[in-house]
DNA sequence: CGGCGCGCTGATTCTGGAATCAATATTCCA
DNA sequence: TGGAATATTGATTCCAGAATCAGCGCGCCG
């Protein structure tokens, strides 16, 4: 709908980017704002007022408050998807995968707080006939995670008698609650560190149990694709 | 309010009764409404005609909408809780009283699938600033669990350097996302068998895990306080 | 340099649903 | 049985907030 500016060569590509500027501005102050008061608790001015401009600039960007949130998943959520995606593709042992895993999520928490709580609180939770339709990414991603446990079982990494997709479910619950606990303050989200070794804790915990836990596995990355090149910061 | 009626002894108290019964009709209806359409998601009204009442009957009952949502959580979460505090102060081994835990939590959502849904889906995950303050309540299951594992710390059960806080944010995660399996229809609720395998799973990943999974801890229930014995269907 | 189109504005309209309330039905007690 | 007290109803009021739209002014083009 924006790109009937591309008539000429270089002039409108500098006005197309102030557009795409526009509704990234927009789309930031929408996260900002649904995860101060929620979807539901926010008006669309106040998300115009967060971004600076006029509320019925938001509906020339996007045709209604749902098809808002929709993007604000679309653009937070394909992002980690492929981070996600890439690490459970890796074809190392599934306990480098796992921890892969949560290294992404963790990361992702580092650098977008606001961006993880609306992720988890607002789309992830939203009401089966609710109006986004999220869920299926979000199956999406069990699935997958399922694909990779079962191929693990197949390669004798873990018990046959585990119920893949159980795995799945439960290794993001663990992910999510571990994350939940600093968006809820019941741990400091200001420490770094702390951030570091809930990271490493939720995933040793995860892969060797409770009582199994051993002394903290080190903070060294796990070996995998590409999670570790610090990705420029965008 | 409604215990003026009290004058005399049969009949009003059979009044009382009626009256009583009316609120947990509405609060049912509730219920149902809430986990098939969500809080924000529907309007007083369809509570009202699933009750089979009309609406301005529901503001006889329960002051506004919030106080609605509010009642349908204390009633289900009060319940909840108790259940668990008996298995956190039980003196058992840690790895016992996990279990008892997780085995209450699927017990519930045997019991109440719509409801646990709701406690879920609304309760547990309403956005900071939102109408219910329940933060406090959930808050306060995962101080409690926190002590569980601390003082497990201190008898030698558990390995000293799990952050206690993580440790029970983890647990809960676990075990929501195991329910929210079903919840969510990727595994099938109406499995009875299913739903306690998956019960096991979660109980013994969480305290062996996944590697170290044993096959299958028998179905036989943990030796704890009082959830073993099956309690009146209610 | 003049005018025109399109990004942008915010007062205005519209909608849906929460909460009220006056009227009606039912129950209870003397 | 009468009538006071209480339960129940749903049309009505009221309002928050979503979505619209008519026009304004900035920047771009000839």
């Amino acid at each position: 709908m924006a790109e009937k500016a591309q008539t000429a060569a270089k002039k409108s590509q500098s006005r197309a980017e102030r557009e795409a500027d526009r509704r990234r501005v927009i789309l930031r102050a929408a996260v900002e704002v649904f995860s101060r008061k929620g979807y539901h608790g926010c008006r669309i001015q106040d998300v115009a007022k967060e971004a600076g401009v006029a509320y019925g600039l938001v509906y020339h960007y996007f045709k209604n408050k749902d098809e808002l949130l929709e993007s604000v998943f679309a653009s937070g959520w394909q992002n980690f998807l492929a981070r996600v995606s890439a690490e459970i593709l890796a074809d190392h042992h599934v306990a480098a995968r796992v921890r892969g895993i949560v290294h992404v999520a963790f990361e992702a928490y580092r650098r977008d707080p606001r961006g993880v709580k609306v992720l988890i609180l607002e789309v992830g939770r939203s009401p089966a006939g609710g109006a986004v339709n999220r869920g299926g990414a979000f199956s999406a991603v069990i699935l997958a995670a399922s694909e990779m446990f079962s191929e693990a079982q197949v390669r004798g990494e873990i018990p046959a008698h585990l119920h893949p997709t159980l795995c799945a479910t439960m290794l993001f619950g663990t992910i999510e609650m571990g994350l939940t606990s600093f968006v809820m303050g019941l741990l400091d989200k200001r420490d770094d560190e702390a951030i570091e070794r809930a990271r490493d804790q939720v995933a040793e915990t995860f892969l060797h149990g409770l009582t199994g836990a051993r002394p903290t596995a080190s903070v060294q990355p796990p070996p995998s694709t590409g999670r570790a090149r610090s990705r420029p910061t965008s």
